[in-house]
DNA sequence: GGGAATGTTCAGTTTTGATTGAACGCAGAT
DNA sequence: ATCTGCGTTCAATCAAAACTGAACATTCCC
């Protein structure tokens, strides 16, 4: 017994809010997010308050928010002023860059920390330890990235 | 110019605080793990709170949320009453396969809501794909571990 | 038995962040 | 000129989370 789709998607888009809270977005941003993957059409501001039933303020805020990561984009169609927004078309690239970044800086800082030790100091070994920690993982993703893209 | 040890041991404690409430820790769970990876040795409980300034009970809080990751152990010694805590063995191997589970639940769980619609629809094609972002990202990350583990 | 030290618990406070809704500015349409 | 629809902004509200501090139970020491 098959849900209906829009149960499905109903779902989807409420999954998708908690997974990306988790994540560190708003919670209006992640369902902004699934419903734009659902449906996978470019959908209008004021749509996207009716659907979700959230203030257009939120959803000027959530909607920067997205854009500014890279996540969506912004149509603008001639003789129609409303914005339409549609996922990216590498929005989840954009995500694991964005992700790699953080994790690059990090291990960076770290870094920086250890060497202002001197060279008999444990601590500096164990930050070292720490650093390459943290590059590893961006390694990891970078691959996970190259992977992704060859497929597509 | 080098600044003291003291000085940038208080930064990093500093820097670690900020940087894991960015992942969804709480700030002083930050502090405390950054102050046992410098000092690389078993701290008390009461030292932890003098020394970060905070009261016993966020210590207690805290110490539990640390060691329920696995990221710390807690020591106990004969002949004092005191509990001590030190960064566990493989704190970070765990912090890995916890990020693990965690994305590969989500690629399994958008996988289940791909699944629940009909092979013609697009929108289980989109989901098709960001459950393989997200099996990918945790592909690459246990990459990141092995390589880690391999290493040390 | 007191008394001091230790960790936990919990109610109350503070802080932080998300969300709302009204006010606003702008651009087309009437 | 006025009106309507659109998106932004911002002050106020609300909710969730972290933190504190006092009360408590336990253990050890005198």
């Amino acid at each position: 017994m098959t849900p209906p789709i829009s149960r499905t998607r109903a779902d989807f888009i409420a999954y998708m809010g908690q997974a990306l809270e988790a994540q560190g977005l708003p919670p209006i941003a992640g369902r902004m997010l699934g419903l734009l993957i659902f449906d996978g059409a470019p959908r209008s501001f004021s749509d996207l308050a009716t659907e979700l039933e959230v203030s257009r303020g939120s959803i000027s805020a959530n909607a920067r928010h997205l854009l500014s990561r890279g996540a969506i984009v912004k149509q603008n169609r001639p003789g129609d002023r409303q914005d339409y927004f549609c996922v990216a078309e590498q929005s989840l690239d954009q995500i694991l860059i964005e992700l790699i970044a953080r994790m690059t800086a990090t291990s960076e800082s770290v870094r920086g920390f250890a060497e202002a030790l001197p060279s008999e100091e444990g601590a500096r070994r164990r930050l070292c330890g720490l650093a390459d920690f943290y590059a590893a993982m961006a390694g990891g993703v970078t691959q996970a990235l190259q992977r992704l893209r060859q497929r597509c």
